[in-house]
DNA sequence: GCGGTTTTTGCAAGCCCTTGCAAAAACCGG
DNA sequence: CCGGTTTTTGCAAGGGCTTGCAAAAACCGC
């Protein structure tokens, strides 16, 4: 005793462990252990002791050498694939934040350009999460089942239901197609177009489907159907021209997203000098945040971000305190977001 | 030999280790540990067999056991506070990214309310990150010790230069606050007006302080002068009307951001039935994505992200590789881009 | 102060992998 | 085919922590 202060022991990285802890406070490892794991069997006495060594060290107990034994890292994985689109920081956020909350950390790993999403669960899986989600086309046979096998939870988020051994957690694309569908019928349109994101998209599809549906209901067709290469603006301003320019420019236009749809608006207003909603209704989807703003005032259908991400954080809670070997698959409600860009 | 498939030795878990491996290889488990440690001395034929045997059982090494030993887990950690301005998913996309083809992966934390960071660090470093950088006000003197103790990177992004035990990697904020008041000095304007961020935002402080100092240097002054809560649209707008309904409303506003901008131009334009450029100039900062939609075409000063962030990974590289105690700061030159919302 | 309970503690084995060292194997020229 | 080199391999000792088990301590009522 009496070596005092920072450099004590400084065996090149510096790193105190266990151990050291132990040594100052005279009692055994064990001890310490104890004192660091919630709800261990120690006494007032002792806690104060080893307490009182660590701090004075500057201890931190090694989380991925306890995880070691414990089988439990509070990693979660979250294989992201849309950075261009603004919701999916809002979705991040959630994200980040619900899993903090529940002592969970976040291993964010991208899978938007070339790298595949199989490369890239084999990498999250060697850091042994103890739980998956996703939020990309492409979840293949193989990362379901090495998650089986290792009895990790998945879950895609916002993909397209489909049976397999995964969770789902998706808004109700179909349903929220139908809903922009109704309320551009309600405003008596009658002629319509659909602007999808990339064909590739399954959510997309969906509330193309559900919008057709719904138009082809009633008794009407949407004429004009296209799909934007991406959920950017820039491939809004080229779909809106295609759209736009044709001999039978439809009275209405619904949008898989409404970054998409403030493309097909700023085209419909500035290169074809149309109003909106006078000459031309135009719905969206998601409901990001500059929606609300006035140059735009975008009537849109929304995604219940936050129960999304609370519900799919949920399904990885459960399963990964007990394993059933059963799947879950939730369709969140969409909201039509009232705003000024349909007329009536 | 010769039990086959997938539920040999399924003992609870399923995971397959490098002991399995070697038994079913009929080898050492260093044999194996050396296949899957890129050039350690192997044999091509102890290679093939390894590898065999691994595909066969499905094995995948268990980065975290290896960290322990090398020291090394290939995590770094990324504190973020900004889930409101969509320049952040930029960000984090090309962190990721370039993380990843770097061999590393990405912790992220959320700090954006009331966790407090000093907490988040002691998470992140639970987790022996080998880097860590923090896009966060309020770095505390605890953090960089106890960075520099365990020898851990750090580097601060976006933040204001400042001495301590840090990296930093920054957007010359000063010079580009100076940028936006030549523009607008440029262009004939006698009265100015400054939107900042969150007063806490020292970014958005070196962005107002090099604005007013060029703007001082001319022999005018910066009138109105106000911060926005936060760097989101609403935020703007409410900004914006203090500042457009005073008696001396400025010919020209800089704002810290683009999308409070945003909240600007549309008060101006809607509420207050001005003309930008005509009546007012507005100048933003960051150049996100949207500010090139015809609605807004926002004149802006863009940082230069992805070099921003190419750099304080390679400053993390650097350092994770030869800890030489060092540190590095880097400001990265803004460019201003020229679109419509400033006059002449 | 004693036998019987209930805590508290330490021991040592174990989690899954890496790596220095020395033994074994492969190679080489003559 | 041999002595000397250069690989290749296995052994065993870690790395930092948890945890079942049994021993030690603390407690309890009488």
């Amino acid at each position: 005793m009496g070596e005092n202060g920072p450099d004590t022991s400084d065996r090149g990285g510096a790193r105190v462990t266990a151990m050291d802890v132990a040594e100052e406070a005279g009692v055994s490892m064990s001890a310490v252990s104890r004192v660091f794991t919630p709800g261990a069997s120690v006494s007032a006495r002792m806690r104060a002791r080893v307490s009182a060594a660590a701090d004075k060290l500057g201890y931190m107990p090694n989380v991925l050498a306890r995880s070691l034994m414990t089988q439990r890292t509070h990693l979660v994985g979250i294989i992201l694939a849309n950075f261009n689109n603004p919701i999916y920081l809002t979705v991040l956020e959630h994200f980040t934040r619900t899993l903090q909350q529940r002592g969970l950390r976040t291993l964010l790993l991208n899978v938007s350009n070339e790298n595949d999403l199989e490369a890239m669960s084999r990498l999250v899986l060697q850091y042994s999460v103890d739980g998956l989600v996703v939020s990309a086309a492409g979840i293949s046979p193989f990362i379901t089942e090495q998650c089986v096998k290792r009895k990790i939870p998945l879950v895609a988020f916002a993909r397209r239901p489909r049976a397999g051994q995964l969770n789902i957690v998706c808004a109700d694309n179909v349903a929220g197609g139908r809903m922009a569908a109704r309320r551009l019928l309600d405003a008596g349109h009658r002629t319509f177009g659909f602007l999808g994101g990339p064909p590739a998209a399954s959510t997309s599809t969906d509330r193309g489907n559900g919008f057709r549906a719904e138009i082809e209901e009633a008794g009407l067709t949407v004429a004009a159907s296209t799909h934007a290469s991406d959920y950017g603006y820039e491939a809004g301003v080229h779909a809106a021209r295609r759209m736009l320019s044709g001999d039978h420019r439809p009275e209405a236009i619904f949008c898989a997203s409404d970054i998409t749809a403030f493309g097909v608006l700023d085209v419909a207003r500035h290169e074809f000098g149309l109003s909106v909603p006078g000459d031309l209704s135009v719905v969206g989807f998601d409901d990001v945040n500059l929606a609300a703003a006035s140059s735009y005032n975008l009537t849109t259908i929304s995604q219940p971000v936050a129960s999304m991400v609370t519900e799919a954080i949920d399904i990885l809670g459960r399963q990964m305190e007990a394993w059933t070997g059963a799947w879950e698959t939730r369709l969140m409600a969409c909201t039509c977001i009232e705003r000024g860009t349909v007329r009536g």
